[in-house]
Formats: structure tokens, C-alpha cells, sequence
DNA sequence: GTCTATAGGAAGATAGAC
DNA sequence: GTCTATCTTCCTATAGAC
């Protein structure tokens, strides 16, 4: 086995862990069970676990792991569009609780450290472009203008998708997080003004 | 000095080391430095580290110390009355960041820890029922009028009073999270009439 | 109650045989 | 490269003198 294909190996498995145990949870000696390699292996393929947890966050940042908008369904009004979009957002949310934790936890530890507080911020505008693209898709499925520029209607959602997903994580009100994730719809669409001809593009 | 000033003097140094070197810094060791103190001393008044550790839970909750609306302004409009609310608040974020950084490693430590979920979720019950308390004297003082439950307004704020300063934790974007609590401003409002008489009660 | 000294274990990291 | 055995350090917790 190549020592990159290791080196993923251990990024996956201490997901794992995270998700488990939480990141404070994620020694080592954890680690190398959970993907069940000697512990000696962990320092030929990193050179500390600084190295590692670093790797752990670009790659949760690159899946996308966190909560941001994605594709618009084929709906006629923006407000179902958008509606569906958060309530499909939502499932994998509730599907995943863990896993968002783990985000969470990976972003207060990078900004504890110094270094990696640079790959927070990229984390957390990550979030965002991800919604600035979707509402350009949205604006194009269905016409819709937008009366502030499209990255403080992204950063909007974006804070506001992280707020009702950490609330959701402390006492799991699936139906108060519903009615807040309408509540954001509404406001977004506040923000728009109808189209100027009802057909798309 | 008596027991009970012991408990409290380490519970406030345990805060102070948190903020400086967060939750994962605060060992038993740290903590008895930052008071001055021996370190048996730490285990004649906290049976373990998890003791101390709940009693800083609840001091913090207890202290109101995260993001809560509180006093109304005397002002003319509803809007102007909370904007200037969300204000003051604000100010009392961006002066202490690593008091709020803590509150979130806190909340995530207990979602961890078997049997202190329960406080994490008093902790987010008390932002809403500030809020609530907030609301109801805001509708005193200017006559409005709620469309939604109170409770279900007090939370929508108090979510997305996190979510903004989680994001501004991680980027410090002062100009966007003002903007941002404007817009909670405006979601708001959009959630009630106006004053039945212009008059206050 | 108070404090020193130390136990006992787990952490990250490495040395060195193969 | 691979893995075992070990080093060093730091942790929580306790034992026991005063």
C-alpha cells in the first residue's frame, strides 16, 4: 500500500473516530486501531498530529461536509425551490448528526490554534460561494432579482443554516428547526423581487 | 477561606484559563496555577474534573454570558428600539470573543459527555426565554403586535444571534455581522403588526 | 484543612530490529 | 518500509506528613 493511500486511510479512520469519540477522542492510539495499522505507522506518514488534523479539516472542507445549499429542483415558484432545497439539505443533516459536530469541534479547534485559523475562514467561505452558486441557479431556474448582492444573501443562509444546525445538535427539535429553516426561506425572499417575465431563461 | 470560596475561585480561574487557552488547555494543573493554589487543593473541593467542569457549565449558563437580548432602549419604533438592543449586544461580543469562543467549545464538551446534554440544552432554553422576557417588554414599550408564537421569534433571534457570532469568531467581520443583524431586525418586524394605538400601554 | 510528593496511566513521538 | 518496544512528558488523582 502507497504511503498517500496510508495517509488517507488515517484521515478516514480518524473521522471515524471524531465522529465517535469526538475530536478530543481522537488520539493516535485511536486512530491507528480504528484503521487497524501498528501505531508506529502514524509517523512515517505524518510528521506529527498537528499534520494530520489538518488534513482531517481540508478534507471535511473539500467534501463539503457542512451544511450548504446545492442543487435547485424543477419547482415553478423560488419559494418552493428553495424550500425543497433546505428541506433535502435537512435530511442529510438529520442523517448525519455526528458528523456536524465533528465540524463543529474542527472549527474551534482550528481557531485555537495558530496557523490553522486561515483554514476555518476558508471553511466557513466555502459555505458561502457554495450558496452564492446556488442562488445564481435559483435566479436562473426561476427569475428571481436580487435586491442585495448575492454574497450577503449566501453569507445570510450560510450563518443562519450553521445557527439552526448547532441549535438542532443541542436538543433536536426537528420541528422547531423546520419551521426556522421556512422562516429563512421567507426572508430570502424578501430580499428578491419577483421576475420580470415569468418564464426562465 | 472557606470551601465554597475555594469552589468559586477555581470555577472563575478554570474560566479565565479557557478563555485563554481553551477548554482543551484547561488542565487541573493550569487551572490551580491561574488561582495561586496547590494542586491538592483542586481535589478537597472538586471530587473530579468533570465536577469542576459542570460547575463552570453552570456558571456560565447561569451568567447569561452568551448572546441574549436584554434591555429596551427607549426609542420611537420597534426597529429602532431593537436594532439598538442588537447593538448593545454586540459590543458586548466583540469585547470579549474568547468568552463567547469558550461558550461554544462548552456546549460541544457537554454534547459529548453522557449526562451533561441536559445542561447544554438548559443552556439554549435560557437564550430563548431571555429573549422571550426581551420581546414581551419590547411589545410594552411600543405596541407591537406578534404574528408567531413568542417563543418560536425568541428563538429564531437567539439562533441566529449564534450562528453570526460563530461566523464572526472565525472571521471577524465586524461590517457583515452588523448587516446580518439587521436583516434579523427586519425578519422580525416582518413577524408583526403594527401597534394596535400609538401609544405605549 | 492544607500542602508536598508521588502514584499510575495515557498521551505524542522515536529508536532500532527486521 | 514495517512494526515492536520504549522514551519522555503531561495528565488526573491520591497518599500521607503537618
Amino acid at each position: 500500500m502507497s504511503a498517500d493511500e496510508r495517509r488517507t486511510q488515517l484521515v478516514e479512520a480518524a473521522i471515524q473516530v471524531m465522529c465517535r469519540d469526538g475530536v478530543a477522542g481522537a488520539t493516535t492510539r485511536a486512530i491507528v486501531a480504528e484503521a487497524g495499522v501498528p501505531l508506529g505507522v502514524f509517523h512515517y506518514c505524518f510528521r506529527s498530529k498537528e499534520e494530520l488534523l489538518q488534513e482531517v479539516l481540508e478534507t471535511i472542507v473539500g467534501r463539503g461536509l457542512h451544511a450548504a445549499l446545492s442543487t435547485v429542483g424543477r419547482r415553478r415558484t423560488p419559494r418552493a425551490a428553495m424550500r425543497a432545497s433546505l428541506r433535502a439539505l435537512w435530511e442529510v443533516v438529520e442523517k448525519n448528526p455526528e458528523e456536524h459536530l465533528v465540524t463543529y469541534e474542527l472549527t474551534q479547534y482550528a481557531l485555537r490554534q495558530q496557523g490553522l485559523a486561515a483554514l476555518a475562514r476558508r471553511q466557513y467561505d466555502h459555505y458561502v460561494t457554495s450558496n452564492v452558486r446556488y442562488f445564481e441557479a435559483l435566479a436562473d431556474a426561476t427569475g428571481v432579482r436580487w435586491k442585495k448582492p448575492l454574497p450577503f444573501v449566501a453569507r445570510l443562509v450560510a450563518t443562519q443554516l450553521d445557527g439552526i444546525t448547532l441549535r438542532w445538535l443541542v436538543d433536536r427539535d426537528t420541528e422547531q428547526a423546520l419551521a426556522m429553516l421556512d422562516a429563512c426561506v421567507d426572508q430570502v425572499l424578501s430580499l428578491t423581487r419577483p421576475a420580470r417575465v415569468t418564464g426562465r431563461s
